[in-house]
DNA sequence: ACGAGCTAGTGTAAATATTACACTAAACTT
DNA sequence: AAGTTTAGTGTAATATTTACACTAGCTCGT
């Protein structure tokens, strides 16, 4: 069966950039490819769009089917259209950025045996296509969005201790910040609260255990 | 001559919405449908994309050939892709918003007898499709920037005056700032110089006029 | 049982940034 | 010369941000 039009259409896709963190960095989720073009280089998950179904709904799709991953924060990025992105034909891919807390970094074992990894940011491999320009553009919209947002929660389980939070912060943002100044701010902000659980951990003082009050949104802070 | 796929393909389009200051207030031009779905109602200008075409060159294009303007900034907002939002088949619309100060308004008299015009942001007409909402993002969009850009210098002519400065700021922000405080501020961000000369303008003292250090280019501040 | 080692948790003072506010300057008109 | 209009300027009060060091409470080893 075919579909044909009065003029040519590009196909649409949507790719997701997958960020966690783990390791003490940012990472990404690649797939390896099994087949042409760039077989068996490193590429985002993502897909074409079915004819009826919205962008979000295709780029969570997507996510689910390729990586098992679901029910995680999604935000349209940008959408790449260069004519010549892909060698087979006009290809438009509307970018997604895709969060989600380390604990549930179990997707690798999901999809149809295709090779899914986790890679730190400052040590990708080679990538398919222009993915490595949709990675860097997600990677900034990120930084851009910790400091005047609260998307930083979304790598954070449910329950969480201040250290983890503020850990969170200084990876987004390459920089330390100072422990009693980052308590101070982001209790002002009134966003977390305590839980009245304890967290025993190690040899030293138990934390206590904090969440957010909208754990499902994102909010413009200050 | 038909063009045929093995998957169905939708179309895409650019739509621009091109922001102007005028009458002291925010305004978007529109044009006037002459064909159906939505004849005679107001729509942004846009069309389809060149199969061969990148994005932003398509909707500069566009914006060319529908409204005469050139040379403004042009910036992509966000992409829409709800199923149903043409009535005639899969449209997906990468749109973008412009910028243009007010002295190249003259875009009116361009286009093949279209009716082209400029409306008020909060008095704007039905609009075609789901126009509205991307016109309603894209302003959210430049409040949003006005705060932490240089985005507002594009509003104006390549020499104004800091009163005319203040003037765009107050009409994106929607709100009134003290001119001793905004002379000190715009000052101390490094992005206009004195030109040297002033405007006589009325039956007042003169104003100097200034320019931006870099007109072409919005930067981040704050 | 106590000391070592570790992370959790807390307050204050200095520096910086932001806000509020009122008059003089320079042109034009009558 | 007086009246009107917008341009242009500084200071003090307030709020925000930064820098910085010790105690609390647990585990483990002796």
């Amino acid at each position: 069966m075919k579909f044909c039009y009065e003029y040519p259409h590009p196909a649409v896709t949507t790719d997701i950039v997958v960020f966690t963190i783990g390791d003490q960095c940012l990472q990404a989720l690649l797939i390896k490819r099994n087949n042409e073009p760039f077989k068996d280089k490193w590429a985002l998950p993502g897909g074409f769009v079915d004819i009826d179904e919205d962008l979000d709904t295709g780029a969570s799709r997507e996510l689910e089917e390729e990586t098992n991953v679901t029910g995680v924060y999604l935000e349209q990025l940008y959408t790449f259209g260069q004519p010549d992105r892909d060698p087979r034909e006009r290809v438009i891919t509307v970018a997604y950025y895709a969060l989600i807390p380390p604990e549930k970094l179990t997707p690798v074992a999901a999809s149809d045996a295709a090779e899914v990894k986790w890679f730190a940011l400052d040590n990708l491999p080679p990538l398919a296509f222009d993915h490595r320009a949709i990675v860097d553009t997600a990677q900034q919209r990120i930084s851009a969005k910790t400091r005047y947002s609260t998307i930083a929660f979304q790598f954070l389980p449910e329950r969480f201790t201040l250290s983890e939070l503020q850990g969170v912060f200084e990876i987004l943002l390459r920089e330390n910040l100072d422990k009693r100044n980052f308590r101070k701010w982001i209790l002002a902000l009134n966003c977390v609260e305590e839980t009245g659980e304890i967290r025993r951990n190690g040899q030293h003082r138990p934390a206590k255990l904090y969440c957010a009050k909208n754990p499902d949104r994102v909010d413009i802070i200050k």
